[in-house]
DNA sequence: TATTAAAATACAATCGATTGTATTTTAATA
DNA sequence: TATTAAAATACAATCGATTGTATTTTAATA
């Protein structure tokens, strides 16, 4: 037994008073005067006391933890929000239980499961693809467990996110291919049960509007956005009578695909084809040519959402409140779609 | 108070038995009959119990949590490492605390002083570049908490860790250089104080003696691996008064420093220098060409390490053991060395 | 049926910190 | 100095589960 176990007990006896005080003392009470919590302080010191969280927790039935679910943690965008969000969480005292949905709605409905069965203070979410059906986070609301969604969210009432403007970003990255001259653009968009993804079709539609280059629905192509994605898509675009000079993909995985692609076959990027993608991952600058896209920084998305969650969790009148926090992205011009114009 | 508040007492009562009965029934021990099980486990399901593991850990003196201190997180390699590492621990019913020491050691230091505050059963790490210095280690060993390394790790006596074969995976990443005619080969190096980068320059070394291909001192040039140095490394090769035809780069990151450089200065590979890396980042297969190297699976090595670590933690007599496993790699031949012989 | 050993269950203390209430100490006032 | 209010501290219960020991119940044997 070499192992640290100095309890506010040993200090109390040593100090000859009772161990309420001391709990006191170092919780700064105001029932305590400053003479014995400088005592207190200093025996606490000496001794190398440390609370014991486990106990401080019990009595004040919090777990000082919180669930994180993303789709997957290897994302490079998902990793810098883990990060973001560890680092705000750790600042507060709080820890942080990270599980991967894996795109899967099963696997995001056990894990909230677990999650409620580990009594996490509150929930980080960013929803699968597949998500379409939102019982399981009703659940967390019956439970009263506040959460927050970042970047993937969805529309169910009262719910709080913090989020890019996904609108605003995609009308500026189809703005941006059309003031380099596409006339034909395309769009490969995703899952429409993710606002993000809906959002960013609209954004791209009216930025066609706006500028009065024509909306065609076949140039509008759904999918996973995986990198083999890419390929596919791209082989169902050239086969469309629409000789297309522009796409803008919301996502930079499927961006890549379909790079890789269009290379394999020969169409000329940024000549033929302006291409510009969404999130900056860390391959895109390496690519050839290198991916325009929008610029979106995980690790503020990371921090902002896990303030709000505990603004939720210590403030009971904001435990309900609807916030959505919209964070700053920017458009990062690459070689993919600087055609001289 | 409508959340999840049924203990052991309230099942004790309502069968009008006393909750230690209660609790070992839960716990299937050998000291309660079947029958009482029986019913203990119908009426906890009933009423949803679940076990609050603050009381229980508090009671164990277990925390039932690890700290895992990697260099960053959104490192392909690293972020899937956690994966693995949150997997296994979940399965066992831990959590885990991720920090990052930004390849720091004052910040390593100061990560492991607040793990040892936060009373964590067990740590795995991967150092990082900066750390020449043990005593922050010695600390967890003379608190008897249990640790294991994986990938980064130091010659500290009396330690475990899950690694791959660095020399191993350097000879063949080197005898492939070799295969493919290479004949003036360099070597980009990492940090002598990780053993991992003294083992890959050893396994570069033993390859071209083997070949008797000559083994020049300038040719070696360490750095601390980050892209920008790629191009600051190849400046200073060409420089040199060989015409270097292969390089082996102890990190993917650097060679793609290398690799954009090169063609920037129109340096062809692979028929000028054929280029090998080392670790499959997510980049290395985007880049053109795309880049040669050695697959190490994360997610195996944060499994394996997470186990042993549990082992550890759970068996004495393992606690001090000092175990090494090797978790196998492979070369991916990709263009950036698939020179026509 | 009475006795006894074994099996099953109840009792009570415990992990360490927190917190409402009771008691003691201090300081202010008559 | 006696009285009283306020300040400081002590007491004791509590969070929920676990576990060593004591007691009760069951079943086996004479």
């Amino acid at each position: 037994m070499d192992t640290n176990e100095v309890t506010i007990h040993h200090i109390a006896e040593i100090l000859g008073i009772n161990s309420s005080t001391v709990s006191r003392a170092l919780n700064n009470s105001p029932r305590v005067t400053q003479k014995t919590k400088d005592k207190v302080l200093k025996k606490a010191t000496e001794l190398g006391y440390q609370r014991n969280h486990l106990a401080s927790n019990l009595r004040k039935s919090k777990t000082f933890t919180l669930g994180v679910i993303v789709p997957r943690i290897s994302r490079h965008f998902f990793a810098s929000a883990i990060a973001g969000i560890e680092e705000t969480a750790f600042k507060a005292g709080y820890n942080v239980i990270i599980c991967q949905s894996l795109e899967s709605l099963e696997r995001e409905q056990s894990i909230i499961n677990t999650l409620l069965a580990n009594r996490v203070d509150g929930v980080l979410i960013s929803i699968s693809m597949e998500t379409k059906n939102y019982d399981h986070l009703k659940g967390l609301k019956q439970r009263s467990i506040p959460f927050v969604f970042f970047d993937r969210h969805c529309n169910i009432s009262g719910n709080s996110k913090v989020v890019i403007d996904d609108f605003d970003a995609a009308f500026k990255a189809t703005e941006h291919l059309i003031k380099k001259k596409s006339t034909e653009i395309a769009h490969f968009s995703g899952p429409q049960n993710l606002e993000i993804y809906k959002n960013r079709f609209l954004g791209y539609k009216a930025a066609l509007e706006k500028y009065s280059v024509p909306f065609r629905e076949e140039l509008v192509i759904t999918s996973s956005l995986m990198e083999h994605d890419g390929a596919e898509n791209v082989k169902k675009m050239l086969a469309l009578p629409y000789k297309v000079d522009g796409l803008f993909c919301a996502n930079d995985v499927v961006a890549i695909g379909a790079i890789q692609y269009l290379k394999s076959v020969h169409v000329k990027i940024p000549e033929d084809i302006a291409i510009v993608g969404f999130s900056n991952e860390t391959t895109s600058s390496v690519i050839e040519p290198a991916l325009t896209t929008i610029n979106q920084s995980g690790l503020e998305i990371g921090n902002v959402a896990t303030s709000l969650l505990l603004q939720k969790i210590s403030n009971e009148s904001k435990k309900n409140s609807n916030e959505t926090i919209i964070v700053k992205t920017n458009l990062i011009e690459r070689k993919s779609s600087l055609r001289k114009v």
